[in-house]
RNA sequence: GGCCGAAUGGUGGAAUGGUAGACACGAGGGACUUAAAAUCCCUUGGCCAUUAGGCUGUGUGGGUUCGAGUCCCACUUCGGCUACCA
C-alpha cells in the first residue's frame, strides 16, 4: 500500500464526524483542560495558510492533554458582525447575513480539511439570536450595577437608590463620570428624568457625553483601540474627535483590578506590559489653582507636584469647560477662532501638525504655593480627555511645556540643580531642587523623589489639592451607528432610557431595506418598521461594537444551548477558564481587555467563578506572504531570469506564487495565467526561469496568498500542520515559504515506509534492538518535554530523527511503532489513526495514553569527554558510563595526548563540567 | 518620544553558561534508470591543507567566567506595539 493522504484523510474525518469522535461533555471522574482560538471574523476572502499556525499548535496541544487523560474542550465558533459585511451590504445591498453565512461555510469546510478535533456541536456565532441574548443580557446587568468603589465590586443600583434616598450622595463610594453633590431631599425631589441622568453618572453601562472618534466616513464612532495614528483601524480613514451622547462601559472603574490581576496570569511579559501601559497607571496629584479675581478653581492633574514652583503658565483643552468660565470678555473672540480652527482639523491633521499653537484666555491663575500670577492659556497639546483637560505647564521640565514657552516667549523657571535649559528641557526625574521657596514651603536641596513626597503632604494638609491615582484607560464607547450589531435592549420612554424585562430577549435585529444612515442622519435601524415596544415606545437606533459579542464567548461554548443563563453553575464550576488560550497580539488593547473586564463584571456578580478568563495565553506569529517577481524588458513583453536582470532595464513585476515552484517559474502556466502573457519570451539561465522574491504582507494584491486548501489537495493535512509547525517557533512571526514542505512530506512516506514495502505489511512482533529502543525513548522524552513548552518545530525535527533513526535499523517491531505513532497523533492525526488502526488496534489514537519515557533506554554504555584547555577542545577521552568525577578527572590527567598539550606548563586544576567535558586549566 | 523583542550559513531555524550551526530546504557530486520522476549515498559556515589536521567564526566594542551565541555594560541595525497621557 502507498501512502494515500486523499483517501486517509477523507475516510478518517467522516468517521470522527460519524462516530462524534471530538464531543465532549462535563465528566467529573477526570480533571478538564480547556483549549481555546480566538474565534474568527469570516472575510470574503477567506483562510490563507497564515490563519491556521494558530489553530494548529492549539490543536496539538488540545489532543495532547487528551492523550495525557485530560476531558479537553476545544470548541470553534464565528465572531459574525463586523464592519465588512455591512461595508459589502451597503455597496451590493446584499443582507449581511446571507455574505456572513456564505462566509461562515467557506471557512468551516477549510478549517474541516485541516482535521481539528474542535466540538462543533458547541459552535457558536455572535450573530444568532440565542446567542446574543446573552449579550444583551449582560449589559442589562451593567445598566443595572454601579460600581463600588470602596468594595472593588460591581453592586447592584437599587443600593445606590437606597442611600439616596436616606442621605442622598453622602458617604457613597461609587465610580462616577461626575462628582454630584445632593441630599437625601433634593434626590426626593427630582422628575423621573433627572433621577434617571443622575443614576447615568453611576451606572456600569450609562449614557453620557464623552469625546468620542467619529470616522464620517463609516459612519459611526469607534472605540479607542479602533482607532490608531488617527485614522480608523479598519479601513485607514480619518477619525475626528467630537463631543457626542452615547452609551459606555464603566470600564475605568475596573482598572485597578484590570492592572494588578495582570500579575496572576500567564502571559507574555509583552503583553502584559502593552495592557499596563494601556491602562496606563499614574501616581501623582491632583491641585487646585484658583482664577484671579474670581472663585472658579481649575483642577489640574500632575506626577511633578515638586515643581510647582516653577509653573509659569497654565493650559487648558480647547475642549475644557473652564474655558467658557474664565475667558476675558477681552480675549473671547480670539478664543472662540481658536476653538473653532481646532475643531475643523481631523485627529490625524493634529498629529502631523508639530506646529505649536494655543490661545491665550486673558485670564491668571494664582499659584497656590508661590501666591505668583500665571496666565492661562488654551492649546490643543493639551487633551481633554486625559487627567483634568488642564495642566500646570513648567517648561523647564516638560519638553511639551518648553515648545510652548519658546513660541509664546513664557519664562522658563528651571527648578534642578545644574539643569542647562537654554535649549531644550531638562525631563528626567533626578537632581536637587533649586529655585522651590515659597512662603510655607521650601523644596530647595531635596531629591526629586524627596519633593515629590514632600509637596504631596504638604497640599494635603492644607487642603489645596490630593494624592491622586490617575488611570489612562478610558471608558468603552459601546455605541455604533450600524446596522450589522446586537441591537441594544433600551427603549425610551418620555426621553428616559429604560432597559427591556429580561424575558422579552432577545431583542431582534430587525429587517431594513437600505443598510446606509437615514436622511435625518440616524443610525440604519431609523429605517426598520414598527421599531418600538409593543406599548409603542421606541428602540434604542445604535447598535453594540464588535467587541460585545466577543467579549464573553469563551463562557458560552461551556454551555452553548442553554437557554436560561449564560452558562449554568455547573457548566462553569467544571471549565472555569480558558486554560490554554492562542491567538494574535493585536487583541492586547482590545479584545483582552474587555473581555477581561467583562468576566470580572460577572464575576462580581457570582455569574463566574474565575476571576480572570485566559490563565495562558499563547501569542502566534504573523505569517507574511512571500511574493515572487519576473522581471520584464522595459517596453517589451520578454522577460529575463533574476539572475541576469542587471544586464537589461526591467520592470519588476509581481507574479502569482501557486505558479511558481522553489523559484522557478513556470512558463507555461505563465503564459496561461493572463491574456497579456500570452505572448511571453523568457531568457532563461540555465534552462529555467529562477524568479526574484521579496518578504510582504500576504494579500491577493502581491499575488502571495497561499490557500490551505492547496497544500491539503497537494500533499495533505498532515503535510499542512506539520509544515505550519516546522517553520520556525510558534511566537515568531515569519514569511510563508512553500519551499521546503517536500521535506515535511518525505518524513511521512518514510513513516509509512516503516509500515509498508508495496503490499507487504512489515510490521513484526520482533523485540527491538537497544538501539530501536533507545531512539523511541528519546524522542518520547523529546516531544513530551517539547510540548509542555509549545515547542513544535524541534519536536518534529525530533521525529525526522527518529524515523530515519528507525529505517537506518531497520526495525519493524511493533512495540517501538505503536508508541511512535501514538506520538506523532496530536501532529499528523490522520496518518497516525489509519497506521493506529493497522497495528491492531479499535479504538481512537486520541484514546491512546501517552507513552513515557525510561532512562535507563537512554544511558550510553561509554560517555566521550572531549578535553579543554582554556576553553579550546583538544581531544577526547572515553570512559565507562558512571564513572565518577574523579575517575574521570584521573583518566584525563593520565591520557598521553594531554602531554602534548601540557607544553612544559603545569596543570593548575582540572574541572569536570555536567556536560561530559573535561576541562584543564594550565597556569 | 516611550515600551518590548530580535540580530547565528545561500534560506527557515537548533543549541539548561559547556564540542555552535540540530532538523529541513536549497546547492554540488554520485548510484539506480533509455530518460525523467521517485528513492538512496556523499559533501555543504569561511579560510588553509592531498589527507591527517589547523586557523577562524553567532551584528560592533568592552566586561564577568576555567569556559559566553547564551550573563552584564555601551553601541549599531532591524522588527513589533504605543504615543502631545502632563
Amino acid at each position: 500500500m502507498e501512502y494515500n493522504h486523499k483517501d486517509i484523510e477523507k475516510r478518517w474525518q467522516q468517521r470522527w464526524k460519524d462516530d462524534s469522535t471530538y464531543q465532549v461533555k462535563v465528566d467529573r471522574e477526570k480533571p478538564k483542560f480547556y483549549v481555546l482560538d480566538m474565534f474568527p471574523y469570516p472575510s470574503g476572502a477567506g483562510l490563507h495558510v497564515g490563519h491556521p499556525l494558530g489553530y494548529i499548535a492549539s490543536d496539538i496541544f488540545a489532543r495532547y492533554k487528551r492523550q495525557r487523560g485530560f476531558n479537553v474542550l476545544h470548541p470553534m465558533g464565528y465572531d459574525a458582525y463586523g464592519l465588512p459585511a455591512e461595508q459589502y451590504a451597503i455597496q451590493t445591498g446584499q443582507h449581511p447575513e446571507k455574505t456572513t453565512t456564505e462566509n461562515i461555510a467557506r471557512y468551516r469546510s477549510q478549517l474541516d480539511r485541516i482535521g481539528f478535533c474542535y466540538d462543533w456541536s458547541r459552535e457558536i456565532r455572535t450573530c444568532d439570536p440565542g446567542y446574543y441574548k446573552w449579550t444583551q443580557w449582560a449589559f442589562i446587568e451593567m445598566f443595572n450595577h454601579y460600581y463600588d468603589t470602596a468594595l472593588q465590586k460591581a453592586q447592584p443600583v437599587e443600593k445606590l437608590v437606597e442611600n439616596f434616598e436616606a442621605r442622598g450622595s453622602q458617604g457613597i463610594n461609587a465610580a462616577e463620570s461626575k462628582h454630584l453633590n445632593f441630599t437625601a431631599d433634593e434626590w426626593k425631589a427630582m422628575s423621573e428624568k433627572e433621577k434617571s441622568d443622575v443614576l447615568m453618572n453611576y451606572r456600569i453601562a450609562y449614557l453620557g457625553n464623552s469625546m468620542v472618534n467619529w470616522c464620517p466616513k463609516l459612519g459611526t464612532v469607534l472605540a479607542n483601540d479602533e482607532v490608531s495614528e488617527g485614522v480608523s483601524v479598519r479601513g485607514g480613514y480619518p477619525v475626528e474627535q467630537k463631543v457626542m451622547y452615547q452609551w459606555c462601559l464603566r470600564v475605568s472603574a475596573y482598572a485597578p483590578r484590570l492592572l494588578d490581576d495582570l500579575d496572576t496570569l500567564q502571559w507574555s511579559e509583552s503583553i502584559k506590559e502593552t495592557q499596563r501601559n494601556w491602562i496606563g497607571r499614574s501616581e501623582g496629584a491632583e491641585m487646585q489653582f484658583r482664577i484671579d479675581g474670581s472663585d472658579v478653581e481649575m483642577t489640574i492633574f500632575t506626577t511633578r507636584a515638586d515643581t510647582v514652583f516653577g509653573v509659569t503658565f497654565m493650559v487648558l483643552a480647547p475642549e475644557s469647560k473652564y474655558v467658557d468660565l474664565i475667558t476675558t470678555d477681552g480675549q473671547r473672540a480670539a478664543v472662540e477662532a481658536y476653538r473653532e480652527e481646532v475643531k475643523r482639523k481631523t485627529e490625524r491633521e493634529r498629529l502631523m501638525d508639530k506646529k505649536v499653537s494655543g490661545v491665550f484666555t486673558g485670564a491668571y491663575a494664582i499659584n497656590p504655593l508661590s501666591g505668583k500670577k500665571i496666565p492661562v492659556w488654551v492649546s490643543d497639546y493639551v487633551l481633554a480627555g486625559y487627567g483634568t483637560g488642564a495642566i500646570m505647564a513648567v517648561p523647564a521640565h516638560d519638553s511639551r511645556d518648553y515648545a510652548f514657552a519658546r513660541h509664546f516667549d513664557l519664562p522658563v523657571v528651571p527648578l534642578i540643580e545644574g539643569a542647562d535649559v537654554s535649549q531644550e528641557s531638562f525631563d528626567a526625574k533626578e537632581g536637587r531642587m533649586i529655585n522651590s521657596e515659597g512662603p510655607e514651603l521650601n523644596l530647595n536641596g531635596l531629591e526629586v523623589k524627596e519633593a515629590i513626597a514632600r509637596t504631596k503632604k504638604f497640599i494635603e494638609e492644607k487642603g489645596i489639592g490630593r494624592v491622586k491615582v490617575n488611570y489612562r484607560l478610558r471608558d468603552a464607547i459601546f455605541s455604533r451607528q450600524r446596522y450589522w450589531g446586537e441591537p441594544f435592549p433600551v427603549y425610551y420612554k418620555d426621553g428616559v432610557p429604560h432597559v427591556l424585562p429580561l424575558e422579552s430577549l432577545p431583542l431582534q435585529l430587525p429587517e431594513i431595506d437600505k443598510y446606509l444612515p437615514t436622511e435625518t442622519g440616524e443610525p440604519p435601524l431609523g429605517r426598520a418598521k414598527n421599531w418600538a415596544t409593543t406599548e409603542g415606545y421606541p428602540l434604542e437606533l445604535n447598535t453594540m461594537p464588535g467587541f460585545a459579542g466577543s467579549s464573553a464567548y469563551y463562557l458560552r461554548y461551556m454551555d452553548p444551548r442553554n437557554e436560561d443563563a449564560l452558562v449554568s453553575p455547573e457548566a462553569n464550576n467544571y471549565w472555569r477558564q480558558v486554560d490554554l488560550y492562542v491567538g494574535g497580539t493585536e487583541h492586547a488593547t482590545g479584545h483582552l481587555i474587555y473581555s477581561r473586564f467583562w468576566n470580572k463584571f460577572l464575576y462580581d456578580l457570582g455569574k463566574v467563578c474565575e476571576p480572570e478568563p485566559f490563565r495562558k495565553l499563547v501569542n502566534q506569529g504573523m505569517i507574511q506572504g512571500r511574493s515572487n517577481f519576473v522581471y520584464r524588458i522595459k517596453d517589451t513583453n520578454t522577460f529575463v531570469s533574476a539572475g541576469l536582470r542587471k544586464q537589461y532595464d526591467t520592470t519588476p513585476i509581481h507574479v502569482d506564487v501557486n505558479i511558481v515552484s522553489n523559484d522557478i517559474l513556470d512558463t507555461d502556466r505563465f503564459r496561461a495565467w493572463r491574456p497579456e502573457y500570452a505572448t511571453a519570451e523568457f531568457i532563461l539561465e540555465e534552462g529555467k526561469y529562477i524568479c526574484g522574491w521579496a518578504v510582504e504582507k500576504m494579500s491577493k494584491s502581491m499575488f502571495n496568498v497561499v490557500n490551505p486548501d492547496d497544500i491539503v489537495e497537494r500533499y495533505g493535512a498532515d503535510t499542512l500542520r506539520l509544515y505550519e509547525m516546522f517553520l520556525g517557533p510558534v511566537e515568531a512571526s515569519k514569511p510563508w515559504d512553500t519551499n521546503g514542505i517536500d521535506g515535511v512530506n518525505r518524513f511521512l512516506r518514510k513513516l509509512w515506509s516503516l509500515f509498508w514495502k508495496g503490499d507487504t505489511f512489515l510490521v513484526t512482533d520482533d523485540e527491538p534492538s537497544p538501539e530501536a529502543l533507545k531512539s523511541i525513548h528519546k524522542l518520547i522524552k523529546k516531544v513530551t518535554q517539547d510540548i509542555e513548552a509549545f515547542s513544535y518545530n524541534t519536536s518534529v525535527a525530533a521525529f525526522m530523527i527518529c524515523v530515519n533513526e528507525l529505517a537506518a535499523a531497520k526495525c519493524h517491531s511493533r512495540s517501538v511503532l505503536t508508541p511512535l505513532v501514538t506520538l506523532l497523533a496530536p501532529f499528523a492525526p490522520h496518518i497516525s489513526e489509519e497506521l493506529w488502526h493497522q497495528l491492531g488496534n479499535d479504538t481512537t489514537v486520541n484514546d491512546a495514553p501517552w507513552p513515557e519515557w525510561d532512562e535507563k533506554y537512554l544511558v550510553e554504555s561509554s560517555v566521550k569527554y572531549p578535553v579543554s584547555f582554556n576553553g579550546k577542545v583538544r581531544y577526547t577521552i572515553e570512559v565507562p558510563a558512571g564513572t565518577d568525577k574523579d575517575a574521570v578527572q584521573a583518566a584525563a590527567l593520565a591520557d598521553p595526548a594531554a602531554a602534548r598539550w601540557l607544553d612544559g606548563k603545569t596543570i593548575r586544576k582540572v574541572i569536570v563540567v555536567p556536560s561530559k567535558i573535561v576541562n584543564i586549566v594550565l597556569s
